[in-house]
Parts: structure tokens; C-alpha cells; sequence
DNA sequence: CAGCATCCGTGCGGATACTG
DNA sequence: CAGTATCCGCACGGATGCTG
């Protein structure tokens, strides 16, 4: 019963919220030093920033653990994504001088506080995931429908 | 535990909850109809999805008003991301018979409730925009210093 | 005004092979 | 084990021109 009233201010108090800062970017012309959407979350929008956050939200792990975490993940994306998470301060990585080598990655701090605010945006696609996919089927169904109107 | 307290429990409720929701996803080997962060969010990651929801949370926008609040954004992309948005059910889409014709976009129901956890993030990439940014610098000179030992 | 059609370049990401 | 190096396809997205 989250979709009520009781939702709609906090709902309502985002959007505010979400125009005035989208205004204020704006004024920058959106130089994308400036934005954050375009800086921050684009890069998390990549395929596999997000899984492998979540992969280390249970703790540290190392290389092979991720990979069997995100069985379909391969070493180069892996390693590139990895790069890009530790380039941003989010991951942190320790290497073990033993033999072989092992190397455990783990989230930083800054990292770590990104789990609230990402729990809450996925958890929101799980809660809404089936309206979605109704949602695509009915368009895809209208969208058949007006292209092939005789079949 | 070792990753930080000052964070708080908030933090760390969501960091179990998503370990949680990680390994259930694990289970069905990621099945991408399965699996909210694939079906939904690299949905939202293309590189327009966001700023297009930003400029609608303020009200019902016009063609023409979108690609002005977004300029560096083409009108082919404009329009396909419009199209995704509409079907998977965050934007509706209505036709005014005018002369020329006007098309007026707004968020659905469905879209409105995703402002607040897209808030969340927004809010948070902008707070630590600057630490990301100065983790960025570090991870680059000490990159180049590895790189470039004698330069 | 609000698109659609077409062409085209870039870069993301996959596959494979090799190394310390 | 944990990468690096290389090649390559394809889809994302930009530029331009045309239409109702």
C-alpha cells in the first residue's frame, strides 16, 4: 500500500526536489564536469558496475569469486569494470604476495554508502518489475496491432 | 563490521538486503526476465533515460520543450528514448490535433513513483560528485607514475 | 512541430590466446 | 590465480534529409 498518499508527498517532495537540481545543471549547460547524472551515473549505467557492487555488498571477494558470482561476466570486463569501480574510489583491491597470487576486492567507504540509495532504486525495479514488463507487452501488443493492421 | 561504522546501520541494513537479493538473483543464473537490475536499470543506464525523466519531473513537457531542456541531445535520440520510456510504462504520451501538431509527454503514475529512489541516487552521486572526482586524480597520477617511472 | 528514414562512425563488450 | 594483449562484431548513437 506504498503507492497511496502516503507516498505521494515523499513522491511529490522528490520531484521538486529532482527539477530544481535539474534546473541548476542546466545553468552549467550541462558540462558534464559539472552534472552528476552525466558523470557519476552514467558510468554506473554501464553493464556491469551494478552487479558487481552488488556482488561485494556481502563482503570482500576475490577475482575468480566474482567471476563465478557473475557467471557471465568475462575476464576482461571483469578486470575493466573493476578499474573503472577503483578508479572512482568505490572498490578497493589488495593483492596477497602468495603463490598464486591472489588479489580480494572490497568496497571502500564511499563505496559503501552507495549501497542505500542503489538498494532503494532496485528494490523499487523488483516492486515494479511486473507492472513493467505489463506494460511492454501492452505496447508491443498496440504497437503490432497499428503496423500490421490486415494480418 | 570493518567497513564503517560512521556509516551506520542504515547502510548496513541496505548492504544485507542486497546481498540477500543478489543471491536469489544468483539462482536463477541471472535469467535476464528474471533479474530487476538487468531487466530494468540497464534500461535506465543509456545514456539519455535519465535526464529525460529529470526534465518531466516538473510537469508535462512538450517535443520541442525536451530537446531545449536537453541540447546536446539529438532529435533521432529524443524521440527512441521517449519511445522506451513510454513502453516500458514511465511516460505517456498524448497527441494534440493542432496545426502544426503538438505531442505532450508526462510521467505515468508508475514513473512518478520513481523519481523518489532516483532522487536518492541523484542526491547521492551530487554529494559525493567531489570525492569522486578527487578519487578519480589520485587513481590517474598514481597510474601515470607507474607508468612513466622515469619521466 | 514532431517526427521517420538512411547512412555511418565509434566504442562497448565478447572471444581467444598468452603470461607472471 | 589473476590478469594482459589482440582482434573483431555489433549496437548505440550522431548527422543529415525528408514528411504530414
Amino acid at each position: 500500500m506504498e503507492q497511496g498518499e502516503a507516498e505521494g508527498t515523499a513522491a511529490e517532495g522528490a520531484r521538486d526536489e529532482l527539477a530544481a537540481k535539474f534546473a541548476s545543471w542546466q545553468v552549467l549547460h550541462f558540462d558534464p564536469a559539472g552534472c552528476p547524472v552525466r558523470d557519476v551515473l552514467d558510468r554506473l549505467g554501464d553493464k556491469w558496475s551494478t552487479l558487481i557492487l552488488l556482488a561485494l555488498s556481502g563482503g570482500p571477494a576475490r577475482f575468480s569469486a566474482l567471476n563465478r558470482a557473475v557467471p557471465d561476466i568475462s575476464k576482461r570486463m571483469l578486470t575493466q569494470t573493476l578499474r573503472d569501480l577503483e578508479r572512482d574510489g568505490f572498490v578497493g583491491r589488495e593483492v596477497f604476495p602468495t603463490k598464486p597470487p591472489s588479489v580480494e576486492y572490497r568496497l571502500t567507504p564511499l563505496g559503501f554508502t552507495m549501497l542505500e540509495p542503489l538498494a532503494n532504486l532496485i528494490l523499487w525495479a523488483e516492486e515494479r518489475h511486473a507492472a513493467i514488463r505489463a506494460a511492454r507487452l501492452r505496447f508491443d501488443e498496440a504497437n503490432s496491432a497499428a503496423a500490421w493492421p490486415g494480418a
